[in-house]
DNA sequence: AGAATTATGTACCGACCACTATATATAATG
DNA sequence: CATTATATATAGTGGTCGGTACATAATTCT
């Protein structure tokens, strides 16, 4: 057992559940999206007064980055879905119909939350959600690399835009089946394009 | 011949050329997205005050439904790829080839306005450019319903889908080859679910 | 105990937001 | 001429934005 025990530090000790505020900023970012939440509704919705949520989290972008890494890791189920060895012409239709039931699950919080910030106006937040979102798409990639190593990047980048598409769908309210339709016909080009007519 | 001559109203003219302004506010909305842009940036750009910009216009998100509309208006050499009659095997994908080239030429102007716009987190601007989005949308449907009716609205979905993605990877600076290579793949899909492997 | 360190609440900063009140300028109408 | 209608420029509205100065509270270290 690794002692992860707090050790308690110098000052006076944080009044609040640093974990439990990281939530509530990614419900309202997925909700709003970036630019639809102030520092102020956050502040207000974690219980505390914006000076607290600086000192723990630096400003706005960092929160969200520490956000979208929080993001990242809790999709550890669809990366799971890419093991090596597995056929990814069996895994990636499995992956776009996992994305369409997820993105559309929860109408108060649809489409992905990578994908969505990556098409911020805000810069800032642009930029960390494309690092994470490049980040996903390298994993796609790499994937698909163990088998079908010339046709990986055009395969990672299809996968992407599909995915993307299929956020802002679930974002304008298209249900659940709407999407996972779009993902089934997408999975055809996949199948096509890894397994070409067999002579 | 329509008569199309000017008559002058009855109070001051106006002092600027509304049509000018338009395309100026074309431009910024589609280089910084509806957020990104102030009004007074917009009457800057314009050469004139915000109170003559809310004059001709209304208010910021009655401009940019004009906006949409002169995009949309814009966007007749893609709608022509869908005459009745053509096929939509053959037209769909020269239409995704047609969006990735547009969408990636000027990387001052990336994506496609509407299907950015449909995702702002503006609720007024993101509900005006869902409906041109909707109108845009209903025209592929219908052109795909001429000859396979079953599967209009699937298809429909999933090349609105393709396109939004395709948008998203502009905005990020993607090269129009990558998009263009997504746009084909995605071409696969369109063929296989239109021509049913023919026994 | 006292010093050092960190967190907290109050109250506020200047910048920008969409939008407009007001007065004046320019035109057609009577 | 005066009236009416529209456009203009100046200057500002209240509100929200991300971010902070400051004094105080709570904890550990010496």
């Amino acid at each position: 057992m690794v002692d992860t025990e707090k050790i308690r530090k110098r000052g006076r000790p944080r009044a609040f559940d640093r974990e439990a505020a990281l939530a509530t900023a990614s419900t309202l970012f997925h909700a709003h999206g970036y630019e639809g939440v102030g520092v102020a509704a956050l502040a207000d919705a974690m219980g505390i007064n914006p000076p607290s949520l600086y000192a723990a989290f630096g400003c706005k972008a960092a929160l969200y980055d520490e956000v979208l890494s929080r993001y990242d890791a809790a999709a550890a189920p669809l990366h799971a879905l890419m093991q090596p060895g597995a056929d990814p012409a069996v895994a990636l239709p499995q992956l776009l119909r996992e994305a369409a039931h997820i993105y559309a699950a929860d109408p108060q919080m649809a489409g992905c939350l990578v994908l969505e910030g990556a098409r911020s106006a805000d810069p800032d937040a642009a930029c960390r959600a494309r690092t994470w979102l490049d980040l996903g798409r390298g994993r796609i990639r790499d994937f698909i690399a163990c088998t079908h190593p010339q046709k990986a990047d055009v395969v990672a980048d299809y996968v992407a835009a599909v995915m993307s598409g299929m956020s802002a769908d679930a974002r304008a309210g298209h249900p659940p089946e709407r999407l996972a339709a779009v993902a089934d016909m997408a999975a055809l080009a996949i199948r096509a394009m890894l397994e070409p007519t067999p002579a």
